[in-house]
RNA sequence: CGGGACGUGGCUCAGCCUGGUAGAGCGCUUGGUUUGGGACCAAGAUGUCGCAGGUUCAAAUCCUGUCGUCCCGACCA
């Protein structure tokens, strides 16, 4: 081995030098012997603490993430992964792939640079087309950077698996995905490259493709919990990736970036993109107020707000707000109540389709000839244009909405009497208070941070790409498929999120970098303090305890602050002072000092770490 | 993509309004004193003031453009 040739040599460290620094170089090129691996010893791995908080980090975990020293920035949505970082990123990977293997699921390692032919294949080079990463090779090709890999493993499992004795089969991988977001943020939260674990399982029938996903929604669960993070199932909406079953796994934040509502009574939790209710704690009016609507002038109000105000006096349950959209190139009248709001992914949802935006007043004016603030659906609107009404409207009576004539409302209108309704749709966002659908008990809306997501997807992409089976009666079928992914280095940083005080991280035991941090306040070679903690080192480690040594000639108050902000579960501090009486201090992080025999600690230590791990183990 | 804010040493920021050639704290280096909760004293090093144009005798400062970062939005007519 060439590295033994160059090996440093163990040789006693010279002291002859009075100066400190001469001292601390001194100290730093010695003991190699005792540890191997240098990454057990603070002066020879790298925890950069941070005293001040970056500028830019505005999320209390994205500035732990630096100011611990676990990841460094390289431009905006890219970042390094220091030592303590990425031993806690391997920590959480180890759990999930424990737990995936033990839910049956196969590890393989696919392709992150992927040709755009798959993606055309699938349909998605489209619809994913504004988040995929393209990059051209020396002779012009175009290819891509997955952002994901139903495709690959479709193909793979297309290639490989024809019959129905190989089924069910269920992929994963964990590597790094790469989306062109509209905007990074929030550190590791929305990156332009994170770690993904993403699994594919392929059955026979939607029944055994019921049974794949509740093994993985029951790994979930585990791995969540292992991770020492309160996550909780809510039913999804499956967006572009299609299917027609999902739950996302959220870690309840208030800088999370998705909506939850739920109800304590009967456990009903959804995302607000898929929500549902009895409706809106305000009825709609329904009863008649006139034989015909009646046009009247509103100068200058182009609010659902300037109408329920003076002189006017329409409360917003009493309008009709109409949306003008183009959906699919297609442009597609869209009515809600006055005081709901639109919700797109249902929209989305409800019609299958792909592309929605608002129409641009031009668009708007060219077609009904008034402005937004103006519009309405009761006059003016061309045969052609759908027009898709939200449920709660229905036999809705004596309501106010546009004349699609600037400056003029109608009032008196009676939607099914008045307005030619293409489809009725349920197109609104529940609101808290309003009642869960199963109990009737009021829900309650709140944020939270999207760490896994499992989607029954059906045979969306296995018809696409050809993934069949020649089921027992020699027929061809196509695979029923599932995906379930989990965002690694999301969920890293949601622990952090939840997992923190005003000192720093408090790390889960079973994720953090280290399990104990051994703090000599001394570490003169000939001190009893820095001989104790080299003994106790030793010990720990055989004892195989996670254990990190800091070794540096700081002061006390450094090294504590250092272990608080970096939120190793448990300190030993060993001091002169209490040593003189044979004690030694353990503190577990967040929890109070205790003073311990010297000769116990290690005990005490072990104990505890075994304690805790059982709390996380599988 | 729209709106806003900001780019000054490794980090946090001041200086800009009112142009005159750059500062503080932290960190870093050296020496000394300290040594149980982010020490103190002294002496140092470190900045093309994001970049490019322009105005001016003179630009960190004013103007234009550009790049980058962060925040909000990208349904609420």
């Amino acid at each position: 081995m060439l590295g033994g040739l160059f090996r440093r040599d163990d040789s006693p460290v010279l002291l002859a030098s009075s100066s400190r620094s001469a001292f601390r170089r001194a100290l730093s090129s010695g003991e190699s012997q005792l540890f191997p691996d240098n990454s057990m010893r603070w002066s020879q791995t790298f925890i950069p603490t941070l005293k001040e908080t970056p500028a830019d980090a505005e999320i209390i975990s994205h500035q732990l993430l630096l100011r611990a020293g676990l990841v460094r920035k390289l431009t905006g949505g890219l970042y390094t992964f220091l030592p303590m970082g990425l031993r806690s990123l391997k920590k959480v990977e180890a759990i999930v792939r424990a737990e995936m293997d033990r839910a049956g699921a196969i590890e393989v390692l696919m392709p992150a640079l992927q040709p755009p032919e798959i993606w055309h294949q699938s349909g998605r080079y489209q619809t994913m087309m504004d988040a995929l990463y393209k990059v051209k090779d020396r002779a012009n090709k175009e290819w891509v950077l997955g952002p994901t890999h139903e495709e690959v493993i479709t193909h793979l499992v297309a290639n490989e698996f024809n019959s129905y004795r190989q089924l069910p089969r269920n992929f994963y991988q964990i590597q790094l995905k790469f989306r062109d977001e509209i905007r990074p943020r929030f550190g590791l939260m929305r990156a332009k490259e994170f770690i993904m674990k993403d699994a594919y399982s392929f059955d026979v029938s939607d029944e055994a493709a019921m049974v794949s996903y509740r093994k993985m929604y029951d790994a979930y669960i585990r791995i969540f919990a292992r991770c020492g993070l309160r996550a909780f199932p809510v039913e999804a909406d499956t967006g572009v990736i299609g299917g027609n079953y999902s739950h996302e796994f959220m870690v309840p934040a208030e800088t999370g970036e998705n909506d939850v509502a739920y109800c304590e009574s009967s456990g009903y939790a959804a995302n607000i993109e898929k929500a549902v209710s009895r409706g809106p704690s305000v009825s709609t009016p329904a009863d008649s107020s006139g034989p015909a609507p009646e046009k009247f002038p509103t100068p200058g109000v182009v609010t659902i707000d300037a109408l329920a105000k003076a002189p006017f006096h329409v409360p917003p349950s009493h309008q009709i707000k109409t949306l003008v959209y183009m959906v699919d190139s297609k442009l597609t009248v869209l009515l809600v109540r006055g005081d709901d709001q639109l919700n797109e992914p249902k929209l989305i949802a409800q019609l299958g389709s792909i592309a929605v935006r608002p129409a641009t007043a031009d668009e708007i004016f060219a077609a009904l000839g008034a402005h937004p603030g103006s519009l309405g659906a009761v006059t003016g609107v061309p045969a052609s244009i759908p027009v898709y009404a939200d449920r709660v409207l229905q036999g809705a009576k004596g309501m106010t909405t546009g004349a699609n004539e600037d400056g003029h409302h109608y009032r008196h209108v009676e939607i099914e009497r008045d307005i030619r309704i293409t489809q009725w749709l349920d197109l609104r966002t529940v609101q808290a208070g309003e009642l869960s659908v199963q109990v009737g008990s009021p829900l309650k809306i709140r944020r939270a941070i999207e760490v896994g997501h499992v989607f029954k997807l059906g045979t969306k992409y296995s018809e696409k790409l050809n993934a069949t089976f020649l089921s027992e009666d020699g027929q061809r079928h196509p695979m029923v498929m599932g995906c379930y992914g989990i965002g690694v280095t999301r969920t890293l940083q949601a622990v952090i999120e939840q997992c923190q005080d005003k000192d720093g991280i408090l790390w889960p035991l079973s994720v953090a970098p280290f399990e104990v941090c051994l703090s000599p306040l001394s570490v003169v070679p000939t001190s009893p303090a820095w001989q104790l903690a080299q003994r106790l080192y030793a010990e720990l480690e055989a004892a195989g305890i996670q254990v990190l040594l800091d070794d540096r000639d700081e002061r006390p108050g450094v090294k504590f602050k250092d272990s608080e902000l970096v939120g190793f579960p448990l300190r030993l501090a060993i001091g002169e002072k209490s040593l003189a009486k044979g004690e030694v201090e353990l503190k577990v992080r967040g929890g109070t000092l205790q003073v311990v025999k010297a000769e116990e600690a290690v005990q005490r230590i072990v104990d505890w770490v075994h304690s805790e791990r059982a709390k996380f183990a599988a």
